[in-house]
DNA sequence: ATGAGGGCATAAGCTGGGTTTATGAGCGAT
DNA sequence: ATCGCTCATAAACCCAGCTTATGCCCTCAT
């Protein structure tokens, strides 16, 4: 089936709206040290470039952001809203730099890390930052991959620490718990549910189909297991082969889901899903693990250290 | 005095390192439509000039993102990574656009907005785009401003509706308990206090210097009132004059500050930060707010109600 | 089999945004 | 006055990314 889409099409290219990284970074720079010259050479290109950077920036979004003096130059009051947006986008495109650094990293690297894919996806770009923080110019290489693959890289001495989510520590590797992943009911804020009062039953949320990822995720084990005695669960309404299109067919209305509170973040906060509460837990640990007896040491117990609130 | 930093300085730029928005656009577009011919045409570009981006971000990265075939295109494994990764740098300029472009709203827009410099620096942009899925085409115009510049805005008609923080509504205005906004009790990774184990006593934080904005912000008012009764705040160990840089200071290690959590999320997770928990209830409410007896109707009551869970 | 169609790659040429260098002008401190 | 900082303007340059034109590969239907 093509993807069932709704009323996203007549939009224009975001590139076009939004000034590209180098000048926001710029604009970062100047709202930090007060003068585009200084903020110029920060960033590597002279004073005139940045001035008429900024001055492009400043006519494609159509507002004053800096006020000019011989002095220096300040952020304006709608450059300051502006800036912290801006703050925004290059702290995602660090944690995208962060990952794809790891990712590319070859097998000699300093530390060699694997992990599942709601790891390596939602929280490991942030640990990466923080690392680098600590301990800078550490070569990370990051293998994503299921449980058993994780588990299978650790055994074969081919990584130096884990990250697994899942009901059981692997055999053959030690663990801690760093933390706890919330399943979250979610459905599109035109569904029913949306309006309820009052929290769905288990047995409720048992009975209903819904749309999910295949067999064998994470995810899924999870809700089997705490909704084995209200009923088990229902056949599937839809399934589908990765997080991001489950997401796709809740947002279009397909449907109910249930989902990571990480992987819906950013949909709860904008109101293109809802999360509907219900009365039974739905929490799954959140692992490190590495090889039986090889207490991590280095930068592999530098970042464990680091994913412990 | 200048500022304080520590140990970020040798990184070189961002922008030669990620790609730029419109090959990230590009990447989303490939990921959803299985084809590069295909996704080139919803971006605007042709076939080639697709074919060609997508080659010189994967040159970029050092990890092939896409399986070409003859019947269309796949993510490679490490390609869903890296779009998961880039549809965040997308949806943080997503925002970034939504905000600009209420900022630059002239006063004959439909929805006119004022709104508090935490709200709208935080929340609004989700809101309207949210808005736009359900009202696409609404101008919207924003204002900022601390509560008495959006009292004065509301009462004198030039606004429709606004957002405030704050224990009281203004007076000559009605409104709504939209959501809370918890204070969060922060430091440096390195602060003696982040290896605490029991929560802080109000009477420790009280006696504490902080780095504090300055007189006058909604944080520090609810701060004197929940510490009123536990011997009143000391004297600030910093003043300064903006969240953004009361956070850098904090982040660099020069003491303990109390913040909006909507301030510091992206901190905590990234482990810039850490918070302390203490023994009182730090919270303020978010409200949306309305001259007296108008209730708010058309776009105003669409964009409120997005605004409540 | 064989031709049509969709999908991707390559090549050549153009264009424009962003860059540099060079210069000038405003303001403050010495 | 004069230096030293700030930012603006002008002219020349360069390259990333675009388009158009073409070719190859594979699959599917006739």
């Amino acid at each position: 089936m093509s993807d069932p889409r709704s009323a996203d099409e007549p939009r224009s290219p975001l590139a076009h709206r939004v000034p590209d990284l180098g000048a926001l970074e710029l604009l970062l720079a100047v709202a930090r040290l007060g003068s585009l010259g200084r903020a110029a050479r920060e960033v590597g290109i002279t004073q005139p470039a940045a001035s008429s950077r900024i001055r492009s920036m400043e006519r494609m979004l159509g507002v004053a952001l800096v006020e000019r003096s011989p002095r220096g130059s300040r952020l304006t009051d709608a450059g300051a809203l502006v800036t912290d947006w801006a703050r925004r986008v290059v702290e995602a495109a660090e944690a995208f730099d962060a990952g794809t650094q790891a990712l590319r990293g070859r097998r000699d690297s300093r530390l060699r890390v694997a992990a599942s894919m709601t790891i390596a996806e939602y929280l490991l770009p942030g640990w990466l930052i923080a690392l680098r923080g600590l301990l800078p110019g550490t070569a990370v290489s990051l293998l994503a991959g299921n449980s058993a693959a994780v588990a299978d890289r650790l055994r074969a001495g081919e990584a130096d620490l884990g990250f697994v989510e899942g009901l059981d520590v692997p055999a053959g590797l030690d663990g801690a718990v760093i933390g706890h992943d919330r399943l979250a009911v979610v459905v599109a804020p035109s569904h029913a549910w949306a309006r309820r009062r009052a929290p769905l039953s288990p047995a409720e949320l048992a009975a209903t189909p819904l749309i999910l990822r295949e067999r064998g995720s994470g995810t899924r084990q999870v809700l089997d297991a705490a909704l084995a005695g209200h009923g088990g669960l229902a056949a599937p309404l839809l399934e589908l082969a990765s997080t991001t299109a489950v997401k796709a067919a809740v947002v279009s209305g397909a449907g109910p889901s249930v989902l990571s509170e990480l992987a819906v973040g950013e949909e709860l906060a904008a109101r293109r899903l809802v999360e509907i509460p219900v009365a039974v837990r739905l929490r799954r640990d959140l692992r490190a693990v590495w090889p039986l007896g090889q207490r991590p040491a280095g930068p592999a117990r530098e970042l464990l250290s680091l994913t412990r609130g």
